[in-house]
DNA sequence: GCAATGATGTAAAAGCCGTTCACATGAGCT
DNA sequence: AGCTCATGTGAACGGCTTTTACATCATTGC
């Protein structure tokens, strides 16, 4: 461990821990200028380092968002998955709080949401990322699945069609409403309860109100 | 007009139509290259005249991509409304023909929608911009108002909430699955069968269902 | 007809970025 | 102590954006 720092805190020649210093630089920066604002030389900056030191870590500015991107889709992952609860209390009230715990992360881990879902990342960035990506569609999934248990066996829906609307249903409007420093759109309703009644009424077009 | 080329096709000193060379080249660029991609040096370059020229024509580069993506929603306020047909010949097919249109746009024209959807423009780009985006817009709006004038009086949704989780569930899914070149994701059906089977379900879930 | 004028283009320059390369430094192992 | 590898530096290249001073030309008023 090299965690010399001199008198003044500046570290010596090697800094000892750059690569978490430059994530977490480019957090700061993505959640202040947009992911297309980031720069490698300003994290490098950051960090205290020069602008070449960066490449001892990742192979090019991409792969440092295409990691960011991936811490990122394992704690949406996570987030969703604490939402859900197992279903409790009740499988149709947990959906629901999926739907919410979506937008909450949009708005609460702006920097996160931009590097998983704005930055434009080549599709084939990184194996981990879709790996990242897949399991926390994998939550919507599963969740799905025991939603879709509630209705009688001859009416049962698709679960692989039902994560596929929910994923839409709140990506749709963490897109178009509930991301920009003052939603860029002027709505009647706030973007969860918008999302709530999508959910809602969707639930009713497959035989599952709450009410049934 | 100074239409004056010499011999050989190459026009000398003034252009004579920057303006329309330069958006019709950025189209190209974007795409071909996303609008992250996009550059201004290159634009030029395509309408072989020097850096600096598109200045006397654009603020900047983001004047530029604003200036394309504002054509854009007039295409696709076009689009829409075309597909809407005033609602014939029967409103709730004329309401998943908006979606399907919706999906259409953003692959036959995927530089248009990179611009209005995905270049993230500071949201007050220019007053124009979000003119024609509120007219696009105003077309699902419309085509909302008629749909849920199917339903009786005393169980009416708000046309506004229709129109927005419309928008909601078309732009998801063409985000999510109907953009870049081999949809970034697997599905087991078509963007446009998915966006279907959720608008058929979320319309029955208002009582508005094609059985009804 | 023709000169003044404003629109439209050019070249050059400053400043930023990404990326690479040769080289410097120092941590850990023998 | 000395070797070696990981990590950081500085300089350099090419490209981009934007500004500035200057060039060219179409138009317009006389």
């Amino acid at each position: 461990m090299s965690w010399s720092k001199d008198a003044r805190g500046r570290r010596s020649y090697h800094h000892g821990n750059l690569r978490e210093a430059l994530i977490a630089a480019a957090l700061d920066l993505i959640a202040e200028k947009g992911p297309a604002g980031f720069t490698f030389a300003e994290a490098a900056r950051a960090a205290g380092v020069s602008a070449a030191a960066p490449y001892r870590h990742f192979r090019d500015r991409d792969a440092l968002l295409a990691d960011v991107a991936c811490r990122g889709f394992e704690r949406f992952a996570e987030a969703l998955d604490h939402a859900w609860d197992e279903g409790r209390p009740e499988p149709l009230a947990a959906f629901d709080a999926v739907g919410r715990a979506y937008l909450a992360f949009a708005r609460s881990e702006p920097a996160y949401y931009a590097a998983m879902f704005e930055a434009q990342l080549p599709p084939d960035a990184s194996p981990e990322l879709t790996r990242a990506s897949d399991a926390a569609f994998a939550v919507l999934r599963r969740a799905a699945e025991v939603v879709c248990a509630l209705a009688p066996a001859d009416r049962r829906p698709p679960a692989l069609m039902v994560s596929l609307h929910m994923w839409t249903m709140a990506h749709g409007i963490a897109s178009l409403f509930a991301r920009g420093d003052a939603a860029r759109r002027k709505l009647p309703m706030t973007p969860e309860d918008l999302l709530e009644a999508a959910v809602l009424i969707y639930l009713q077009g497959l035989g599952l109100g709450p009410a049934a």
